[in-house]
RNA sequence: GUGGGUGUAGCUCAGUUUGGUAGAGCGCCAGAUUGUGGCUCUGGUGGCCGUGGGUUCAAGUCCCAUCACUCACCCCA
């Protein structure tokens, strides 16, 4: 026996019976997006690598060690999309979306890939879906942005589970100065720091305050706070942030840590957690990066935006028992022997057409197991066409809530289940 | 890249201590007199006990190796 060759490592199968929830999970997403006014964008799967190691920058762990690149044929390096961002800002700057319209939104869901090893809610591909909202600098925007995700919370009805953890790490000018003190108050203890963050202390020191090192963040827990840095007009647009949040309500706590693992954010920094969800308790992550679509060769254009991991995000409904599955047939069409099989083939796609989702016999089994697998199916009626009735022209139409059945025309059983009757 | 845990039926797991003919529940299939689901009852299908070596008269069980999955670290969605 040849071997059964087996998924790749961190990737998964979306069965039937899950992928009802994803396309539940979707519907939502689309009909919010909709409302707000955002457009779907979709860019390809591969982008060249150039663009993620520019884009998300050199430093990152994303860049540095997770990606998946390749040389094509061409001797051109490949890199499977690890984020989301730095493709839509390449396409908004390649397709010119700035002549369109000055402000562009849109949102995407697609597949990701980081090669790290895998754990609860973190896979080799896994899906995000997004929002980037693209062409102003204003608070008002960020408030819309963030909002967006949500109102998507609320409307599946999870937000009550997840909190908004917010934080400003300023304009270039605040964070300049800010690295300087931030270098001197932690240089004298340079040495007992973690590896990592002795690395960073050059080259992006606020991570620093990210570190989960016990050491660290001991040493840090006394650092002066990046907010008391920044400067008037970066401090101005973090309040306005803020107060517009509380304006409609939206609860969140300020974290004056949360610096977040890419290079390009400006100003807000955002994250959305969960606490059903392990150790990878992020499930939305976003912010402001007004340098970046300069930085990619654009204008000097101002965005924000989020991504939110779908895998995640189901964890968490499934947790509260919010994600839904249960899916169930109009109509089942059952055969008391073979003789009706050929009216069967033309009755079921008539009613298929009349908009009823129905399904049939495919094995040729007994009337009774017909039933059972109705039953399984959810099915609402079953008919069934046997041999009496066909010399009839008529059906037997059974509720299968109330178990009721009646014998009728072909036609008034079609009204019956359409509700018409 | 580093550490812990787990691999036995489609799924969830007993059985491993003390070696002696492979188990349960769920699911699936079929039956309980006529052409009728769910509930109940009865029967059935289904496993090279992750894989390869070793010890032994005998290994799911003991030893070694290896692979896979999983959780955690790092980092992230």
């Amino acid at each position: 026996m040849p071997d059964k060759i087996q998924r790749i490592k961190g990737t998964n199968d979306i069965l039937p019976g899950e992928t009802e929830k994803w396309q539940a999970l979707e519907r939502v997403i689309q009909t919010v997006m909709m409302r707000s006014a955002y457009s779907e964008i979709r860019t390809p799967i591969f982008e060249k690598t150039e663009l993620f190691a520019r884009g998300v920058g050199e430093d990152t762990d994303i860049v540095s060690k997770e990606m998946y690149s390749f040389e094509d044929k061409g001797g051109t390096s490949i890199t499977l999309r690890p984020e989301l961002t730095a493709p839509v800002v390449r396409s908004y700057i390649q397709n010119n979306l700035q002549q369109i319209a000055p402000t562009t939104k849109v949102w995407y869901h697609g597949p990701l890939f980081r090669q790290e090893r895998p754990q609860k809610g973190r896979y080799r591909q896994f899906y995000q879906f997004g929002a980037e909202t693209i062409g102003s600098p204003f608070p008002e925007t960020d408030v819309e942005t963030i909002g967006l995700y949500w109102e998507i919370l609320t409307e599946l009805g999870i937000s009550d589970a997840v909190v908004l953890k917010i934080n400003s790490v300023g304009d270039e000018a605040s964070r300049e100065t800010y690295r300087q003190v931030l270098r001197e108050f932690l240089r004298p203890n340079l040495g007992e720091m973690s590896e990592t963050s002795q690395r960073r202390f050059e080259t992006n020191p606020l991570r620093i305050l990210d570190s989960k090192d016990p050491g660290d963040k001991a040493m840090t827990d006394h650092a002066p706070k990046l907010v008391d840095y920044l400067n008037e007009s970066s401090e101005r647009h973090y309040k306005s942030v803020l107060e517009l949040l509380s304006s409609l309500e939206i609860p969140y706590e300020q974290d004056d840590r949360l610096v977040r693992g890419l290079d390009y954010y400006t100003h807000t920094a955002f994250e959305f957690t969960s606490d059903v969800l392990g150790a990878q308790d992020a499930v939305c992550g976003g912010g402001r990066y007004d340098g970046l679509i300069e930085e990619l060769g654009g204008g000097k254009v101002p965005a924000i935006g989020w991504a939110s991991g779908t895998e995640r995000l189901l964890l968490v409904m499934e947790a509260l028992e919010k994600s839904q599955s249960l899916t169930g047939l109009d109509c089942y069409l059952a055969i008391p022997g073979d003789e009706q099989r050929p009216t069967a083939t033309t009755l079921i796609r008539e009613w298929r057409r009349a908009g009823l989702s129905c399904d049939t016999d495919l094995q040729r089994r007994s009337l009774k197991a017909q039933m059972r697998e109705a039953n399984r199916q959810n099915a609402r009626f079953v008919v069934i066409l046997g041999e009496s009735e066909r010399k009839n022209g008529s059906v037997q139409l059974k509720s299968m809530e109330t178990g009721a059945q009646s014998e009728m025309s072909i036609a008034a059983a079609l009204k019956m289940m359409l509700g018409q009757a």
